[in-house]
RNA sequence: GAUCACGUAGCUCAAAUGGAUAGAGCAACUGCCUUCUAAGCAGUAGGUCACAGGUUCGAAUCCUGUCGUGAUCACCA
């Protein structure tokens, strides 16, 4: 298995990248070397990689040309036979020539390739916050993005080398919480999830809603009629039965508890369905007075301050913000308060490098302030901590409430789209394969459709036409898989795979693209875990796709009459399905082998 | 009103750290299933990168201003 080039072999083959980099500090005494401006090369121009001389020739003092010439000339003898280039203007391009890309085809086949990438990350804990639902209402889309991206962000850590812990908190406890305790006791007459079947989480949800619509009629019949106001309201007795929650009263405990169980079933389920998991669960109602005494440390050591009323606050006027309560005059916490406390706790608990909030866009404020009480607290790790800020998902009729019914939950959008998938599937496959085909495929469209969108940006959510199965989607690169899969089991039934007989091995350009964008993935991977953005992989992949099946419409892969090409086209085709399979099990997205 | 995001094709999204003539998909229109899976491929059309300045060899990308959209500014979470 010998390799037409002098002094390179698989094991010592340098790329264009690292001899340019080498080129630098031997030709110029630069060193380190500078940051290189690569860039593949544009269609319209010969080449396949570019290194950017601008920058160079103002580091240098010497003009592009000269640069270019000079460089061009050191890697082309370095890297003889392998590689050609041109110079046009400031632009230095590199040519592979076929002996190069069989070195990045073996340098992929090698051993575990994509299991032994070595990245500069050193290990760190990480710990990712995601999800976060109020226990009193089913999930939604907003749920299933941040659940998403939280889910698949851990996984892009986990590949680079980090150790992750997943965790929810759950808004157990509080007023909201209250309400639909409240309406189920007034109005439900004993039903159960089970008795009227229906999912808890959605049971309990109903009695939310049913909540916020009594209250409404209250209010516009007291405008109406003053005389009524010595009725107890709804809202004032969902208020007592907080209180009597927060002293521990038996018989509230104990229907929340029931009510809160039904809920978590529900979750459970669309979980599952979505293939989301955590490490660790929290509670707010276990956590929610740790914040407290850190308050009261804090009040002593005059960080915070206290009002007449017995409130506490924060004063951040000279950072830019404003004075922020962190304790009610009647001593019960607020949100932030929680927060304070859970994440002394988290700390105190774990041992952990990072923790990221996988939140939305509209808390920015609310973790600034957060990391700053926490830092002006003294505790230091608070520069560890960060606010992954998404985008909302919003519909065409505006920002989702769940009070007022203006929203797709997580459990309808996953049905729909499992019967979208169903009837696009082949009709001779069992009917235990179309249920299982079909939510593989429904649930990768949906994974797909908001993972490969940058975290940052805002959805607009167009409820009949948003999640698509053709072109850039799930479903297309599924396809493209199960394709490669079926490839493989014919070409598998002829032959096996061998790397024998490659000396002057010719690649046409259909292949010459695939190697060049296959061998991109280890930087893709990188690029995603540094700026924690699944986006930059769902592209990768989708991209990946398409030229692979340019490869496969005008080529024929498999050819009976030349057994070292169809060898040469499937080692190629395995890499691929295997970078599609190992990204998209990043998204969290399952593949099939036929569909 | 203040602060922070965002404005790229009719729609949904791309565009390494500022790099060459801004790319895909959907929708529309033309072709391609007797040939490895047509959820595919080949092609046509579609753009004042919101607008105006500035920075420099070079700007969708950085700075300033204007307009537009959204979020936040709670003893809500």
């Amino acid at each position: 298995m010998s390799i037409m080039s002098n002094n390179n072999t698989t094991n010592d083959f340098k790329s264009i990248e690292e001899v340019t980099k080498q080129s630098i500090s031997i030709l110029y005494g630069l060193n380190p070397c500078p940051k290189l401006d690569f860039q593949y090369t544009k269609k319209e121009y010969l080449g396949d990689i570019t290194l950017i001389l601008f920058p160079l020739s103002k580091k240098l003092k010497e003009p592009v040309e000269k640069i270019g010439k000079h460089i061009g000339n050191y890697v082309h003898n370095q890297l003889m036979g392998l590689i050609s280039f041109s110079i046009i203007g400031g632009f230095l391009n590199f040519i592979f020539e076929d002996n190069y890309y069989l070195h990045l085809l073996k340098k992929m086949l090698s051993n575990n390739y994509l299991y032994d990438l070595k990245f500069k990350f050193s290990s760190k804990n990480i710990m990712v916050e995601y999800s976060s639902p109020n226990a009193n209402k089913p999930l939604h889309l907003g749920h299933i993005r941040n659940s998403l991206i939280g889910s698949s962000i851990s996984e892009i850590l986990k590949m680079v080398g980090h150790k992750i812990i997943k965790i929810q908190i759950i808004n157990d406890r509080g007023i909201h919480i209250c309400k639909s305790m409240i309406a189920w006791k007034e109005f439900g007459k004993g039903e159960t999830p089970d008795s009227i079947g229906m999912k808890g989480d959605h049971f309990v949800g109903k009695y939310y809603c049913l909540f916020d619509k009594v209250y409404r009629e209250e209010i516009r019949n007291n405008s109406k009629d003053q005389q009524n106001k010595n009725q107890v309201s709804i809202l004032q007795k969902s208020r007592n039965l907080l209180k009597k929650w927060e002293s521990g009263d038996q018989k509230t405990i104990v229907l929340w508890k029931k009510m809160n169980k039904w809920v978590y079933k529900g979750f459970k389920e669309t979980y599952e369905k979505l293939g989301i998991t955590f490490d660790k669960v929290e509670y707010e109602s276990n956590v929610y007075e740790v914040g407290k005494n850190i308050l009261k440390e804090g009040l002593k050591k005059r960080i915070f301050f206290q009002k007449k009323d017995g409130s506490i606050w924060i004063d951040l006027i000279k950072e830019g913000f404003d004075q922020k309560l962190l304790l009610r005059s009647d001593q019960t916490s607020v949100y932030i308060t929680q927060d304070i406390g859970t994440a002394v706790e988290r700390f105190r608990k774990y041992k952990i490098d990072k923790l990221i909030y996988i939140v939305g866009k509209e808390q920015d404020y609310h973790f600034q302030v957060l990391f700053r009480i926490l830092s002006r607290l003294g505790y230091v790790w608070a520069n560890k901590l960060s606010h992954l800020s998404y985008g909302m998902v919003d519909l065409p009729s505006g920002k989702m409430k769940s009070r007022e019914g203006n929203i797709i939950d997580a459990d309808s959008l996953i049905l729909e789209m499992y019967s979208i998938a169903k009837k696009n599937l082949l009709k001779d496959f069992s009917k235990e394969e179309q249920e299982e085909y079909s939510k593989i495929i429904g649930i990768g469209a949906i994974k797909y459709h908001f993972l490969k969108v940058d975290p940052k940006k805002r959805i607009l959510f167009y409820p009949e036409k948003s999640i698509d199965f053709k072109g850039n989607t799930g479903p297309y690169i599924q396809y493209t898989y199960s394709r490669i899969r079926s490839l493989e089991r014919k070409f598998f039934d002829l032959c096996s795979l061998t790397h024998e007989y490659w000396d002057n091995a010719k690649f046409d350009t259909y292949e010459r693209n695939m190697i060049k964008i296959l061998q991109k993935y280890p930087f893709i991977l990188k690029k995603s875990a540094e700026k924690l953005n699944p986006s930059l992989i769902a592209n990768y992949i989708y991209e990946v796709s398409q030229i692979f099946n340019h490869l496969y419409q005008n080529k024929k892969i498999i050819n009976p009459l030349d057994i070292i090409q169809s060898n040469i086209r499937m080692n190629i085709v395995h890499i691929t399905g295997n970078i599609l399979k190992s990204g998209m099990r990043l998204l969290g997205i399952k593949m099939l082998d036929r569909m």
